[in-house]
DNA sequence: TTCTACGATGGACAACATAG
DNA sequence: CTATGTTGTCCATCGTAGAA
């Protein structure tokens, strides 16, 4: 089995990272915060789980497509020789029930069903896979990647994984015979390339530069570090790599503002003297112009996302 | 161990470029 | 013109790696 496509964060996590330590969120963002951080923890269990995937396979994770004006996003793809498989991974932890097909928290709180998510997906896969000549058999599945999950009046329904059974699921998925060639490789480069593009920044939560707290935040754990540049986590970084990382939030969060000695010195709320910011900034980025308009170029590592 | 040299840092200040 | 922001230079300080 080969990783053609690994996951990352998400832009929209990365950004809500970003914020969240620096402002306090409305409930709604919050609660949407902490639903992307689960699930994508829950991702990242699932691709340790997958590494155990023997076949000759070729995977492929977090893609995001649009047909008929429709976007949809799958957590991970196997393509095998005959056979491709849609997973769909949950992180839910805790008791749900089901009545019907309704899906409840013990609490009460309605969530929506995965199996529908699951199966439109599997529709508007299809069809992608139809509209660009292929024909492959497609099996989904829901995979709940948590051990502390459990589902009163479970149905029997091959398509959900419970955690009881990822070890059994696995066992089967490497009994699969699969010899993949050249026309797999191309349907994989097929969907990759097939991918359409969301914007991080329309579902976030409304910032402003002056509202934001400024400082330098350690990338574990998300606190501010003060000027020795060592975080009570443990973390301890170089000034540069924590001038740079801090920069880095900064583009993200405002692609459209100029980078400029003051504007970085500001924000990284003197943990480090103008000075240094100047040579860390020049040592790294090409400069354009000259006093007030003049500023730093430096390159956004995502340029289709933007706006 | 102590000493030394060097690079990184930061303060002060003058010079320069551009917006308004 | 002034205000703002950047650059370059000079110089003192600090921490550390390597020499003595």
């Amino acid at each position: 089995m080969k990783i053609l496509k690994p996951r990352f964060v998400s832009p929209e996590l990365k950004l809500l990272r970003f914020l969240h330590s620096r402002m306090g969120f409305p409930i709604d963002d919050l609660r949407r915060f902490e639903n992307l951080e689960k699930g994508f923890k829950g991702e990242q269990q699932f691709d340790i789980w997958s590494e155990d995937i023997l076949i000759d396979g070729l995977i492929l994770n977090d893609l995001l497509f649009e047909v008929n004006n429709t976007v949809f996003q799958i957590d991970s793809v196997l393509i095998s020789q005959g056979t491709l498989f849609q997973f769909e991974v949950k992180n839910y932890e805790g008791d749900y029930y089901l009545e019907g097909d309704k899906w409840f928290t013990l609490s009460g709180s309605t969530i929506r069903n995965p199996l529908h998510q699951l199966e439109r997906s599997e529709t508007m896969l299809k069809q992608l896979l139809q509209n660009n000549g292929y024909n492959m058999h497609i099996e989904s599945y829901l995979i709940f990647i948590n051990p502390n999950f459990h589902l009163y009046n479970a149905p029997i329904n091959p398509s959900i994984i419970f955690p009881t059974q990822l070890t059994r699921f696995m066992d089967k998925l490497n009994r699969t015979p699969s010899k993949l060639n050249g026309g797999h490789s191309k349907l994989a480069e097929t969907l990759v390339s097939k991918q359409t593009f969301q914007s991080p920044y329309k579902r976030l939560p409304n910032y402003d530069y002056n509202r934001l707290e400024k400082g330098i935040c350690c990338p574990h754990c998300r606190t501010f570090v003060d000027v020795t540049l060592k975080c009570k986590c443990g973390f301890e970084e170089a000034p540069s790599a924590a001038i740079l990382r801090s920069i880095e939030e900064f583009r993200w969060l405002f692609p459209d503002e100029k980078i400029t000695t003051n504007r970085i010195y500001e924000w990284c709320k003197g943990n480090k003297s103008i000075r240094t910011i100047r040579r860390i900034l020049a040592n790294n980025f090409e400069y354009e112009g000259y006093g007030k308009p003049g500023h730093y170029i430096v390159p956004i590592e995502f340029n289709r996302a933007v706006r």
